[in-house]
DNA sequence: CTGAAAGCGCTAACAG
DNA sequence: CTGTTAGCGCTTTCAG
């Protein structure tokens, strides 16, 4: 591999002069500036990055960790990010956990070896307090349930939940049943109480046997439906915890012949990939998966630049409507 | 940050040793090896990869450069390499060129820079010839229609082809339909020869008029298949170019009451996330991403071992056949 | 077993 | 404008 060495020596110069050539430096000759980069060009000179971030103290790479990169919620969010990185000059390390804690350490441990400048992380779970600021680094989360003064970004399911009760009352639904989540989850716990709040702000009466928890999958969607619909006053419409669970009720429906959206009205929440396909048709409150990213960058970009003071930031992104064939 | 000299001055060693003991070599006593590591653990030390890197001349970072990562197929690829680099202990680069061959160049140099040592690629389009390997560096390809002298490694299209028609016929079909992608890609042509092989195998007449091109999109499914459906001799089964495409074909039979399969068969290549919903229940051949990403992975562990002798590896994954409504 | 010393490839003062 | 010099943080001989 070739080196400044090798260039200054074939140009007959020192090998500073090289470097402040190859960076553009004002002050160099225009006539040695040409000779050493056509030397460079057909030398095939390659600048060696690291040498470069050693002694400049900065690698110009953020690390992006989530749980699960083949998920296509954190591959839209990862490649956000990634775009806006490009474009403010940084290259991206992803990383992803396999939502393991042991691994999601160990990742962390590699990253601040390789000196990123900052971290972008959705935890597997919950942290060890003062774990992250212990990186000394600058990081932005995912996920604001963080004990920890630390930065986070998240869509707003208050306003999400809200977008989708009003959006179903407008319909003409009265009965709403909420098919929501892990009880302990605190995004779920954000949506039922915005949900509860917009029934009664309709002046509609809040039905707790129409409010149930069970893992954000679509068997459970699709039992959990089955048991409202035998009760003596079953639901008109749903408004789930995730799509997951609104593809396990539309999947009921279909397979039990109930006209949606005549019959039950249901929406989802986040507007996965096969949310959109004429197929499935599902109505939806959507995050932002650009939006998050993107922010999420910018977040990060400040507090590198404020670093080692930290503000700490609270960015919430408008969650968006979409209106398709089950509303 | 705290480096090996700060824990050798309060050790009272010079800063070889705290390297030597550090690094797990034998030729350390075990009292100061062990002073050592309490003072690293208690001073915070984290290891500078980068200045390890520089010395050692090796980074143990390996790139994936994908076009782009949020497709779901790229995304599950990604994720195999990923793990299996994590078990050779090696840090994943993962780029993003978003189609573009410019980003792509620009990935590959910024790869170079950062002296990754190994590159895992999907190329946009047809590469220059001979940019691959003026790199010189260890690279393995997603593809194999390039005309350099690369390690590659794909699934047997022609395989997944036969599987697919071998499988329609089986069930009873008898005109069989290759609703194709677009006629130049090379993927797209081996499965047609294997379609028409196959057919011939079976004493089954190829009709042109059966056989057609298009863009791996939903739309160009819909389109044809209502084409193909309005024909004197329509087909009682179809074989598509990819899972998106056959979407389309099942969105068209399922708004117009087609019974599948009994009107007709439908079978999809790739076998993307939603082809296994039960909303959707598409019969496919499934590339598998995994044994896809494991074997990219292994082939340039190999090709790192050996380099710079380049030993140019083909290595072809066997598609697997999902049966699922469709068929 | 340990220290001294020589770099890895590059940037950044500091003098000319 | 250009050369000299001093590192960045670490590994690795080479002598003790």
């Amino acid at each position: 591999m070739i080196t400044i060495k090798d260039i200054a020596e074939r140009a007959g110069v020192s090998y500073a002069t090289v470097s402040r050539a190859l960076n553009g430096r004002s002050d160099v000759s225009e006539v040695t500036r040409q000779r050493i980069f056509e030397l460079a060009r057909e030398m095939g000179y390659q600048p060696n990055a690291i040498a470069r971030s050693l002694v400049r103290k900065k690698s110009d790479i953020i690390a992006v960790i989530v749980p699960d990169v083949s998920n296509p919620f954190f591959a839209d969010i990862t490649m956000a990010v990634n775009a806006a990185a490009d474009e403010a000059g940084f290259t991206t390390m992803i990383c992803n956990t396999g939502w393991d804690p042991v691994k999601e350490q160990e990742k962390l441990r590699i990253m601040v070896e390789q000196r990123v400048e900052g971290i972008i992380l959705k935890p597997t779970a919950f942290i060890r307090p003062g774990a992250l600021e212990a990186l000394n680094l600058p990081v932005v989360l995912f996920w604001h349930a963080m004990p920890d003064d630390l930065s986070y970004i998240e869509v707003d399911h208050e306003a999400g939940a809200r977008l989708a009760v009003n959006h179903l009352i407008e319909r003409g639904y009265r009965r709403i049943a909420y098919v929501g989540g892990i009880e302990t989850s605190p995004s779920n716990q954000i949506r039922l109480m915005a949900y509860q709040k917009t029934l009664q702000e309709h002046s509609l009466a809040v039905d707790t046997r129409l409010i149930s928890y069970g893992p954000f999958r679509q068997e459970s969607g699709y039992a959990r439906i089955a048991e409202l619909l035998k009760t003596a006053k079953p639901p008109d419409a749903v408004f789930c915890g995730n799509d997951i669970i609104a593809m396990g009720v539309l999947q009921y429906a279909r397979e039990h012949d109930l006209a949606v959206p005549a019959d039950l009205g249901i929406i989802g929440f986040d507007d996965i990939g096969c949310a959109s396909l004429p197929l499935v048709g599902l109505s939806t409150v959507s995050q932002p998966r650009d939006k998050l990213g993107c922010a999420a960058l910018q977040a990060l970009m400040r507090e590198i630049d404020s670093f080692p003071s930290r503000g700490r930031q609270r960015i919430l992104i408008e969650p968006e409507l979409k209106v398709r064939s089950t509303t």
